[in-house]
DNA sequence: AGAGGTTACGGGCAGCGTAAGGATC
DNA sequence: GATCCTTACGCTGCCCGTAACCTCT
């Protein structure tokens, strides 16, 4: 009578105040969330939502079915989590990454969720971690795999690796006895990560504080042009050395061994928890699984 | 993903034990049960049930699922209950009537029923108490209005209205003088409900003792016929009076005033206490209200 | 004028009922 | 052979997406 799929679309767009939003979430049209609204309070006789507005507010009994559907979501979620088996899991989870794991073990774990779970689709939308913060807040995003530590109530974080940040430059480009001197390397611009961040924002400080002048950094929110840029000796970038293993082990890139004390870059995989756990949950645990193995093949 | 109506579909076949019943019970084909069923099993990628065997057990897995098949048709049955208006309730209840009660006041209630709740269909099944026992049992009625007083576990059940036992002869079988001696009467058949009834066992004992010998009895399950055998002049029905107001005001048939101490006929709506209580609650206080109506009336 | 929601319309597909086909007692 | 479930098949009706329309800022 009423159908389960309803109240989804009903509850979507209650908790995203808005139906456009809702059904992008639903991975369908507009209209078609339109209807089941509109059908719904057919059925019941009643308005659930006060329309005119844009905010789409609930009337009061609105409220109670609001309730319901919520209800509903929960268990439905709760339920095929459980009882599903993985390989028949077909939905599609909307995944953040720093573009740090995309050049990593990204390409890995795609693979192994794939093969484990061949009807899961994997949405992923690569982001710096402030910009993947604001996305899981409104919902855009059911998981992302960023920066942390996360420490937000409400949301849950599975740890997945570190990356020590190495000051990496193109090869000859700093001789041999100054790779240890962070004056000398100094003078050359720092490549690093955009503002907001950790790496550029640690690296400000300590190094003004050693060099007496704030260093000269090129900001940047692409990992693969950071790579670029030191690659064609415009500076030098402090990334993890994992990244750019291949240009090192060629030849076109060096890594020089200096050591600022700068924290590694540690990588959480983060999910609102409630609704969809399970499956973040598991899909959190193989990123962690993917992400050990990852290292030890290095 | 997994359709709610399916799970109901899953929930009946386990829980009555049969594809068939649970179509039966959904107004449904039984091949549509079969097809949910197997598309639900498709789906998850495993069996529910133990098929080969007559008795639908459930798998290990099945287990799983029909626990929060349970959970979901209880959350519907509740939700449904609270957010549909009453004139939009669309759903067809199974209702379990006494005869005595179809005589009196059941063709208000479907009307007062019918009035408020247009959407809602009732199948009336006329049948005698013990009768309606099993078939609440076996949950082929939802609701039954029948002889009480019930104290059966994990029945609800809310008092309806009483009808004192009365002698109702023909016009004139009697004379005036023997209207309040049981030996005269009891030189007539008696003409009453059919056994495992409390009207015959209590009749059969009182009469007997004060008459010394079983007094002749005309077990009927059909309360008209109960009264065309009383207007024959066949014998003398002990029944309520209110059946047969009409048959007493244009003079065909005369109450007697002899008490015998009988206990009055109590009415009773029971339903058993789940799932759609709620529905069953509101139509078995529509049916109190109804049986008061009437009484006031008279 | 533009964003956001509603209405209109055509097409695809899920799910139903009828009917025929097994399987098991 | 009777009962119960499954498979086959045609059909209906729902729901979706596209597109045009409305409404409020």
């Amino acid at each position: 009578m009423i159908d389960i799929r309803s109240l989804e679309v009903f509850y979507w767009v209650v908790e995203l105040r808005s139906f456009s939003r809702a059904a992008h979430r639903l991975n369908t049209s507009q209209p078609a969330v339109s209807q089941r609204v509109g059908a719904l309070e057919q059925r019941l006789g009643y308005e659930l939502l006060m329309r005119p507005t844009r905010t789409c507010r609930l009337t009061d009994r609105g409220r109670i079915l609001f309730d319901y559907a919520e209800q509903f979501v929960r268990l439905q979620a709760k339920m095929e989590s459980e009882v599903i088996s993985p390989g028949n899991v077909r939905r599609t989870v909307r995944l953040g990454v720093s573009e740090t794991i995309v050049h990593t073990w990204l390409p890995a774990f795609v693979e192994g969720v794939h093969s484990e779970m061949p009807n899961l689709t994997i949405d992923i939308m690569v982001d710096i971690t402030p910009r993947m913060y604001v996305s899981l807040e409104a919902k855009e995003l059911d998981m992302a795999f960023m920066l942390g530590p996360v420490s937000e109530p409400g949301y849950q974080s599975v740890p997945l690796n570190s990356y020590p940040l190495s000051f990496v430059a193109k090869r000859g480009l700093i001789a041999e006895a100054d790779r240890n001197d962070i004056r000398t390397i100094a003078r050359h611009p720092i490549i690093t990560y955009p503002r907001e961040t950790y790496p550029l924002t640690a690296l400000r400080e300590i190094v003004s504080k050693i060099i007496m002048r704030q260093p000269r950094i090129f900001a940047n929110a692409s990992l693969s042009t950071m790579v670029k840029m030191a690659k064609d000796g415009i500076g030098i970038a402090l990334i993890p050395a994992e990244v750019v293993q291949e240009d090192v082990a060629d030849g076109a890139l060096e890594v020089l061994d200096i050591d600022l004390g700068l924290r590694p870059l540690t990588f959480v995989a983060t999910y609102p928890h409630e609704l969809d756990d399970h499956l973040c949950e598991i899909l959190a645990r193989k990123a962690r699984k993917i992400a050990e193995d990852y290292k030890m093949r290095l």
